[in-house]
DNA sequence: GCCGCGCATGTAATCGGTTGCACCAGCGTA
DNA sequence: TACGCTGGTGCAACCGATTACATGCGCGGC
């Protein structure tokens, strides 16, 4: 405010000069005030307060050989399934004075190259990945910053992971069907070589034994988590000669576009034909009717991510594993 | 890879000692290949490929007095208009070696305190706001990084931005309908001080009397852009003795929650009641029925309203408005 | 043969904090 | 009185790149 040079911005030196003291101490002020005298601790933050000083970044970082920040790599960041998961990781890493840099991976060759650039040490301290899809070779670098997996698993990547419960929550969703007296119960299921998809399916498979049904084969069918592919997977079932009464789809999105398939072919639901998804996206409740379907705590899984990789950071052995349970919403298309 | 201590990551010192040149003709073959001999620049280069090196960025920015990086202010992250905002920004600032970080402004006292930090000039060369509730005191901070504003207008503050043509496409839409014969034309608002709301307004009445109708007041009400006000406005509309036949939405939002409140009244859309809204979020193609609705070209205004940014940055007379023509998507709600 | 010019390169200062180490004052103990 | 210890502070090296300035070399013109 007071200074003479006005277009310079206020280094510590400016604040130490003005305190009448020394960088150290200034600096010592703002990491460990416990350790500098309250006479000198009262002139720093006097000093600060007037000139409205705050560190610079760059340096700090460089010094402390640190990026600061954390990067975050999900497929598609306009789908809405990724950004509560980014809001939960951004609260506690902004707890700790750390960014979130997003990147999205889906995006061409361009793009791949720069995600290298990206995933550096000296950008990032270690890596949140959101996508199953990403090339291995990206995260097997020798200078690649640790890595925690999210929701989706790479194959074969033995880094440590934070899952929704999805077989658990298959299993909910297939045990409440059955106890509403269904005894065909269909599948919409992800791609196949797909972590969530597998998880799902064991599931699945499980609750469908449990309750001393089969699984009628013709009524499975593969798609890809798109709204398209639960358009076509409605003209598939229609056609079956042995119609499913119940449908357990791998995500909602597919549902949706299930849902809207069977609308316009006059099934009327739930009454002919029950649907459940499976993550509980905001449009689910809207639809009409509701979507029935198995919650993921979106939030809480971007959250305990975060931790997970400060504690690895901070080199705690952190846990390998981390579960997190998944809880059917029952609404009124089941 | 080949480096005799593995533990300590590769630097411009080692690289130029492998090329046996000096770190300034690293750096020189790397920010202005031009200038170098053809012989020092493949020893570099030869040299960059076998280290994997990688320049430190916070060096750099330090030396460089720049953040590499321009801030993001949104309100509620999860909000899926935003997220393909964000994605056009982070298109344009990566090819231009920038980070996009994104910070969420509705956050509490706390985090307000935290917003302070990071628009902050060692952090941020820019700020990109797409709020227009932020606290002015934020912007208006002697040291504060340029700012460009975003779809929504801060209340009186005179920066540069880019904005969609709220006005224009208010206006296609009521045109659109009293084409279609509607002479009763209701609107269902966002709030009163919102620019969104001033701009769609205009447009509203602009049409309305072009088209030669009155607005009727009672049935224009004013809602906050959630879903929850859609289906109060359902409620309200539907009890006035001169029900509407058309109603403008403000947002894609609350129309999708005034179908929803129509549909369990049993009225029958667009046969009873048209609807059209405004910015043709994901969910809208998805109900039933499809919605009639105004698109913001978003992607579009992220990229705008970066490359603006940039412009300002480097110090070029950026124009100070923006405008985004909309198109009117039609479906069946209309 | 000398001078001047321009190109390619190296040297070293610089960006702004952080922190190991040295130092000093003050006090308690031998 | 001498010695050791402890808490508080300052000095200066350091992080890793960028870049102003200096240097050296080769070449053409006089």
């Amino acid at each position: 405010m007071d200074d003479k040079a006005p277009d310079r911005v206020t280094t510590i030196s400016d604040v130490a000069r003005l305190a009448g003291v020394s960088t150290a101490t200034v600096s010592r002020t703002l990491s460990n005030p416990a350790i500098v005298s309250e006479r000198a601790r009262k002139a720093v933050l006097a000093a600060i307060d007037r000139t409205g000083y705050s560190a610079n970044v760059s340096a700090r970082n460089l010094r402390r050989r640190q990026a600061g920040g954390v990067l975050a790599l999900a497929p598609n960041l306009a789908n809405p399934f990724f950004s509560e998961i980014l809001a939960g990781m951004s609260d506690v890493l902004g707890d700790h004075d750390m960014n979130l840099i997003v990147a999205d991976t889906r995006i061409g060759e361009r793009g791949r190259r720069r995600l290298v650039d990206y995933a550096d040490r000296s950008r990032a301290d270690g890596l949140l990945v959101l996508d199953g899809q990403i090339d291995r070779a990206l995260v097997d670098r020798p200078n690649c910053p640790p890595v925690v997996q999210v929701c989706e698993i790479v194959a074969g990547l033995d880094a440590p992971r934070v899952v929704a419960d999805n077989a658990g929550g298959a299993a909910s969703a297939i045990a409440h069907l059955a106890g509403r007296g269904h005894t065909r119960i269909g599948r919409l299921s992800g791609p196949a070589g797909n972590s969530l998809t597998r998880g799902r399916d064991a599931g699945f498979r499980r609750a469908i034994a449990a309750a001393g049904l089969q699984v009628p084969a013709a009524a499975v069918v593969a798609g890809d988590f798109s709204f398209a592919a639960g358009r076509r997977a409605a003209a598939h079932l229609l056609a079956l000669p042995d119609r499913p009464t119940a449908i357990f789809c791998d995500n909602d999105e597919m549902a949706c576009g299930l849902l809207s398939g069977l609308h316009h072919a006059g099934v009327r639901i739930p009454r002919d034909i029950a649907v459940v998804g499976f993550d509980d996206i905001e449009m689910s409740r809207h639809l009409t009717p509701a979507l029935t379907t198995v919650r993921q705590p979106r939030r809480r899984i971007g959250r305990e991510a975060a931790r997970m990789l400060l504690d690895l950071l901070a080199g705690g052995a952190a846990r390998t594993e981390i579960m997190v349970p998944t809880e059917l919403v029952l609404r009124d298309s089941a």
